[in-house]
DNA sequence: GTGCTTGCAAACCCTTTGCAGTGAA
DNA sequence: TTCACTGCAAAGGGTTTGCAAGCAC
């Protein structure tokens, strides 16, 4: 799922926030990239949307759009501070090849997080699965 | 499951390198708290095992025990850098009351990592699992 | 026009590196 | 005694803060 730069507006607007340029290109940064990008990729790439873009102002938007829910942290053993586009999942799938992230479905976790409830006694409310391998195409490259 | 100095020393003496007073400190520091610690965190602790321990041997140690196993690096959105004693699994359950890391058994997670790779075709090599929420300890407390 | 937002520069903090003294084997 | 290890000091790099200029509304 990838929100509309409408979506984003109006999600920016009800909040109190200014829909600007460097926001627009964070956010179509993140959207057009499927791997998690550290605010200097983003900063990078978001340049050739928004000349201008600073790298002051990523880490702000960064944080502000995560704070609304637009774009989510990814956090891996190799790359602690990441951002990607938001969807419905939290459940992550990274390739150590290209880095690229993708997101699954995950239908027995709720199950399991249930089963770990009943056994613990802890009152589950956020829960992070970050599954890390190959993608087919780096296999592909590296056979 | 905790390791004893014994095996520490042991696993140490096997991979080239001394048994010393910080290491130990940092070690005891691990095994004595359920929580996840930033290096900050072991060091201040660790001064009441070993006084003259610094900080920088701190981070040191941490990587050289990470690096051999004898203790886990933990990520999670509060805390990115946090470092834990090794147990067997790889899940960890954080309170976000108490800062405490519970490993918990996770049987059906290998059946949903290979439903995932059927469904993506990813080789999956690593799998890092975090619920978090409030332990019961803590939920007594708010109570 | 108003004031939220930006970009620059500088401050800040966490982490790593260099080096001489120390202690484990 | 030897040399891996430690601690201090300083360097390094990523992130945050202060402030005047610039836009979204």
């Amino acid at each position: 799922m990838k929100l509309t730069q409408t979506e984003m507006a109006h999600t920016l607007r009800q909040a109190g926030y200014r829909l600007t340029q460097p926001r627009l290109a964070v956010l179509q940064v993140l959207e057009e990239s499927d791997e998690g990008l550290s605010p200097e990729e983003v900063h990078q790439q978001g340049k050739t949307v928004c000349v201008s873009l600073g790298l002051v102002t990523v880490y702000r938007t960064l944080e502000l759009l995560a704070e609304l829910g637009l774009v989510r942290r990814v956090h891996s053993q190799q790359r602690c501070h990441g951002y990607a586009s938001a969807g419905a999942a939290r459940h992550h799938l990274l390739c150590r090849g290209c880095h690229r992230v993708t997101e699954f479905p995950c239908d027995g976790l709720d199950d399991l997080i249930e089963a770990v409830r009943r056994q613990t006694g802890y009152a589950i409310t956020e829960h992070l699965l970050e599954l890390s391998g190959v993608c087919p195409e780096c296999q592909a490259k590296s056979a």
